[in-house]
DNA sequence: TCTGGGGTCCTATAACCT
DNA sequence: TCTGAGGTTATAGGACCC
């Protein structure tokens, strides 16, 4: 899909459309997660701090991501794909590989090309948005070709032509190489994907060690035989929190890493899963990023085991000087099974601990002594995020322009509606109320 | 106002086992 | 008993991807 985030706001609110629309993270840490084409002439892109963005871009629409919406539009797109063959891999919410050989839906040049623009035609008549097509014989090259393919557009690499193709592009065209592989190959003197194959195999293991060395220079052969996976198992499952002022009081850092185990555990359970080993995850003011874990006897999914292994982690860290960002993560995934529960019941009575597990307060532990002022709380009002959608009781469906000072500003408009007006209420105007978005096609 | 959140995979080292 | 080769696990860190 193209600029998916930003594009699918584009579809929800007509006012949007044709202008620079970032979608990302709206705190003073934030950073861009999609810029829309508009924005992009500004210099926006994926990645960048919103700082930066604000300062290219003052005038372009600023929202928070929605992910509900994002992913029902995916799972629109992901059933299309499905139509094409049993062979999908989705890489995100956004993008996927297809076996079309193992579909039967395709067999040359001619009924891929003709497959491939059917397919973005039903994108287009199924949610509103657009998607790139690329069409090649390996996973690299159909992905560069969906690259070379956007906005909007379907790129096929012939047979044969792939090699005269891949030559003179950067290395960091190919999968794998980002911006420490790229600065490693340049200091030796190899900028395009030529210059990768002509160094041969031994040099770049050299360079780069077995199994990044080998595999990149099969990349800059062409050679790709990886195949397109359908179903993949999770491996790990983590939450974390970049926080808008780093974190100096323990207390507070100690009852945060317990609010994440719980959200982790949440997400651990919801997808039917239970883990072995609990990572800790902490950035400190300096940006230095340290992980933590710890391995248990077996499995679990219990909220006090992994808020406890979480503590005993945080132990081991020196956090004076400041906390940017804690994580809490689970790794070693076992299918959530019954067996599981009582072997793990078993082994807890088997073993004594020493103490009993100590609920973790949340906010109760935070006392205003242990919270320094740096961090003013925010005054119990309603929260109105930008980009989210509300309802009126007499003006009807709308979203969030933007908040504060007791303020909210909405505009009033549909998918399917014209451009619409914006007005101004109070943060707690007892009228208006969050709602669900509103479907990008067919609505009324 | 520098630098998110959710993942995957690879490498190196140490410990332990055979 | 000592030494070594080689495997597996646990742990920590880093690169990369969207």
């Amino acid at each position: 899909m193209d600029a998916f985030y930003a594009s699918a706001e584009q579809a929800a609110k007509p006012s949007l459309r044709g202008k620079a629309v970032v979608v990302g993270g709206l705190g003073p840490r934030g950073v861009v997660a999609t810029a829309s084409y508009e924005a992009r002439l500004f210099g926006v892109h994926s990645a960048m701090p919103m700082g930066q963005a604000r300062r290219l871009a003052p005038n372009a629409a600023y929202l928070v991501p929605r992910f509900g919406l994002y992913r029902e539009i995916s799972e629109q797109v992901m059933g299309l794909l499905r139509e094409l063959s049993p062979l999908v891999e989705p890489l995100s919410l956004d993008e996927a590989f297809v076996d079309l050989e193992a579909g039967g839906v395709a067999d040359d040049e001619a009924s891929a090309r003709a497959v491939g623009e059917r397919l973005r035609a039903d994108i287009k008549a199924v949610t509103a948005l657009t998607g790139s097509v690329g069409l090649a014989v390996s996973k690299m090259l159909a992905k560069i070709a969906s690259e070379q393919a956007k906005p909007d557009g379907l790129v096929l690499i012939a047979p044969g032509t792939e090699r005269a193709l891949l030559g003179p592009m950067p290395v960091r065209t190919l999968p794998g190489v980002g911006p420490a592989t790229g600065d490693h190959l340049r200091r030796a003197g190899i900028t395009t994907v030529e210059e990768i194959a002509e160094a041969g195999e031994d040099e770049l293991v050299r360079l780069l060690g077995k199994a990044h060395g080998v595999s990149l220079y099969a990349m800059a052969l062409a050679h790709d035989e990886r195949p397109v996976v359908a179903e993949r198992d999770t491996k790990s499952v983590s939450v974390e929190d970049t926080y808008d002022v780093d974190i100096h009081d323990r207390v507070r850092v100690r009852a945060e890493v317990a609010r994440l185990a719980d959200r982790c555990v949440q997400r651990l359970r919801a997808a039917g899963h239970s883990g072995r080993t609990i990572v800790l995850k902490v950035r400190r003011f300096d940006f230095s990023t340290l992980t933590r874990s710890e391995t248990l006897r077996g499995p679990t999914d219990d909220p006090g085991v992994v808020r406890e292994a979480a503590a005993r982690l945080l132990e081991s860290v020196d956090t004076t000087g400041g906390v940017r960002l804690l994580g809490v993560g689970v790794t070693g995934l076992a299918d959530y099974t019954q067996e599981d529960l009582f072997a793990q019941a078993a082994e807890a009575a088997a073993e004594p601990t020493g103490e009993p597990v100590e609920p973790v307060a949340g906010e109760a532990v935070i006392g205003p002594e242990t919270e320094p002022a740096e961090a003013p709380e925010t005054p119990v009002e309603r929260r109105w995020a930008a980009g989210h959608d509300v309802r009126h009781a007499e003006y009807g469906h709308g979203w969030v322009q933007g908040s504060g000072l007791g303020r909210v500003t909405v505009r009033f408009e549909t998918p399917q509606s014209p451009p619409g007006r914006v007005r101004t209420f109070r943060t707690d105007d007892p009228k208006l109320e969050p709602a669900e978005p509103l479907p990008l096609v067919g609505g009324e």
